[in-house]
DNA sequence: TAACTGTGTTGCTTCAAGTAATACAGTTAT
DNA sequence: ATAACTGTATTACTTGAAGCAACACAGTTA
C-alpha cells in the first residue's frame, strides 16, 4: 500500500507523506481508518522506526492524520480547512518545472496537455 | 542578473543553473554571450568559486554553455537537440506537486489556470 | 623568455539533513 | 501485575552541499 523508491534522492519520510496523501485522494485511506503502526510500517518497508515516526509527525502537523500516543494513529477528517498546504511552496516548485520545460522549448499547450494527463492519472 | 535565495533549501548551484535557463528564456542571455567568470560570479554572490564551478560544469553537461579552460565561458547555441532535459524527472516532479494540489482539493481547472499564470510569468 | 594576470579545477574541511539504533514512556488486555 | 503493544526522544553514523585554499592552464607583456 506504500511504495518506496529506495534509489530515489527524495527522502523516504517525504515519500511516505506523499503516499499517504495519494492513498487518501484515491479513497484507499478513509477518515477514521486506523493506520498501521510505526513499527509495523518500519518492518514492512525495512527501514528504521525513526523515519516512519518522522513522517507521521509531519503528517499530523499538516492535519492529515491524528495520533494518540501509545494508542495508535488514524486518518483525520479531510476537513479541507486543515489542509495547511503551503501554496507558496507548491507555486515555487511548479515554477521550477515550468522554467525547465519552457527552456526546453515546450509550449504552453503541450504543458497543459501533460498536466491534464498527470492529474487524471492520480 | 542572478538571484540567489540563501535561505532556500535548494542548493545554490542548482539555483544558478535555473537562473541561467531563465535568463536564456527571457532573452537576457543570448548565444555567444560571454558569461561572467567563475571568480567574479562567486565574488558578486559572495559564495565560493567551487560552487559556481559546479554549476557551470552541470550547465555545460546539459549543453547550455560552453567553457574553454583559461579563456572563459559562453552561452551555447540553443540547439534544441542538445537540451538533454530529463523529461522523466520533470514528469515525476510535476506529479509530486499535482498530488499535493489534488489532495488539497484543488480541481483540474484551477490547476490549469495556475499553470497558465506561472508559465506566462516566465 | 620570464613574469604576470585571468581563467577554470581539485582536494580538504565543515556543517546540516536523512537515516539508523537504542532506550524511554504511556496504554491495553490478560 | 505484567506482557505486549503503542508513539517519542536521544544519540550516532553517513552523505552531500558549501567554504577555503592550493593548483594548473592560456594569453599578455616587459
Amino acid at each position: 500500500m506504500i511504495q518506496i523508491d529506495y534509489k530515489s534522492d527524495k527522502p523516504i519520510y517525504e515519500q511516505i507523506i506523499q503516499q499517504f496523501k495519494l492513498n487518501i485522494v484515491k479513497g484507499i485511506f478513509k477518515e477514521g481508518d486506523k493506520v498501521i503502526s510505526v513499527r509495523k510500517m518500519a518492518s514492512i518497508l525495512d527501514i528504521t522506526p525513526s523515519t516512519v515516526s518522522k513522517a507521521y509527525a509531519e503528517l499530523e502537523r499538516q492535519g492529515v492524520i491524528e495520533t494518540i500516543r501509545a494508542k495508535g494513529t488514524y486518518i483525520a477528517g479531510s476537513g479541507l480547512q486543515a489542509q495547511d498546504i503551503s501554496m507558496e511552496k507548491v507555486r515555487k516548485n511548479l515554477l521550477d518545472e515550468l522554467i525547465e520545460l519552457k527552456h526546453a522549448g515546450v509550449g504552453l499547450e503541450q504543458v497543459q496537455s501533460l498536466v491534464r494527463e498527470l492529474y487524471d492519472s492520480i
